[in-house]
DNA sequence: CTTTTCGTACTGACCGGTCAGTATTATATC
DNA sequence: GATATAATACTGACCGGTCAGTACGAAAAG
């Protein structure tokens, strides 16, 4: 059984991938997690914390997978591994996604900040991963390699918008970044 | 000297690309836009409406933009076009942009919806653009056309988060997009 | 005189946050 | 093992601020 602090998190995750921030109420939370509103107040100490909470957990989760073992392979196995990991981490938390995806553009107070700052390291693993690659000789040296990493994010959070399965769009984008568009 | 209801627009604008629509009040829009209160719910039935409006007239800029002429090109000239328009849309009515991006996650209403299915003809734009690259021989034929065109535009849409400048982001996308990443 | 704009005051719903009290579980005392 | 004490977890009615929207008279604008 879940604890209610985990509960309360869940029931508040998915009701920020349906609405903004603004239009949930702590008693929309409250009521979804089968929990009085004081109770929220009990484990976080505003709707703005417990929204971080939500978010620095869901981005540590996602670290923590990214970060798994990848030795004996090449940088373009490693690339491939990285879509595709994002993809199903997509796939599994479709709702902590959402919320991080509408978050990425707000950013309106400083704790949330601070917070993002840290999933900006999931570019930074992107960023590393391309620079080995040219290193090796598998990748052309003549990549942007801060322009490519945003550009490839880019594509990867493309995947939750459509009505395409993840898998089918991780496929299609290691294709395109392997081969380009071109007959 | 801009119409009332023109500088009410444009304050909005402003206003809402730097907060989300609940954190800007109709107060900050008066006095942004050096209009007394009553003045807005003269032009606008109510603050969704007005915010509606923005959009509204600004997708309605943006296709008018992505489909002016572009006779005797071949289909790779012409998604290079597409994608440099794109970019420099996103250049000149940065503010406008960021209203976008922010919105496309959210689409809390009836009202909303309707506008963003004017937004979703970018995406058939872009379609057709492929598809007829296809058929002309331009484009691989193996390509998905529904997937690719979802990644392209998640690529363009990138450019506005990091702290590259969108010309040196298009010219990578279309790089990348002829002849992928390898070495 | 009709339309547009202004300024200011006002209303009321809504929502984040509080708090006094209750339930539950753990720990000590006899 | 029964009883008292403490610590923690939880409850929900309530309060106070905020803000969309209204009211209205005056006054520019055309």
């Amino acid at each position: 059984m879940l604890t209610k602090r985990d509960a309360i998190l869940d029931a508040a995750t998915r009701l920020f991938s349906k609405k903004p921030y603004h239009l949930v109420a702590m008693d929309d939370i409250a009521k979804k997690a089968k929990v009085a509103k004081g109770t929220l107040y009990y484990h976080f100490r505003s709707k703005e914390d417990l929204y971080v909470a939500l978010l620095q957990e869901g981005i540590d989760n996602l670290l923590l997978k990214l970060k798994t073992e990848s030795s004996g392979m090449n940088a373009l196995e490693n690339l491939q591994l990285f879509i595709t990991r994002l993809a199903e981490f997509f796939i599994e938390k479709k709702d902590f996604f959402e919320v991080l995806k509408r978050e990425e553009g707000n950013l309106f107070s400083k704790k949330l900040k601070n917070c993002f700052e840290k999933a900006c390291s999931v570019k930074d693993l992107l960023h590393t991963l391309l620079t080995r690659g040219i290193a090796e000789g598998h990748l052309r040296g003549n990549l942007d390699v801060q322009a490519t990493s945003q550009i490839i994010l880019g594509m990867i959070k493309s995947s939750v918008n459509g009505t395409i399965e993840a898998k089918k769009l991780a496929d299609t984008i290691f294709d395109i970044l392997l081969h380009g568009v071109k007959a």
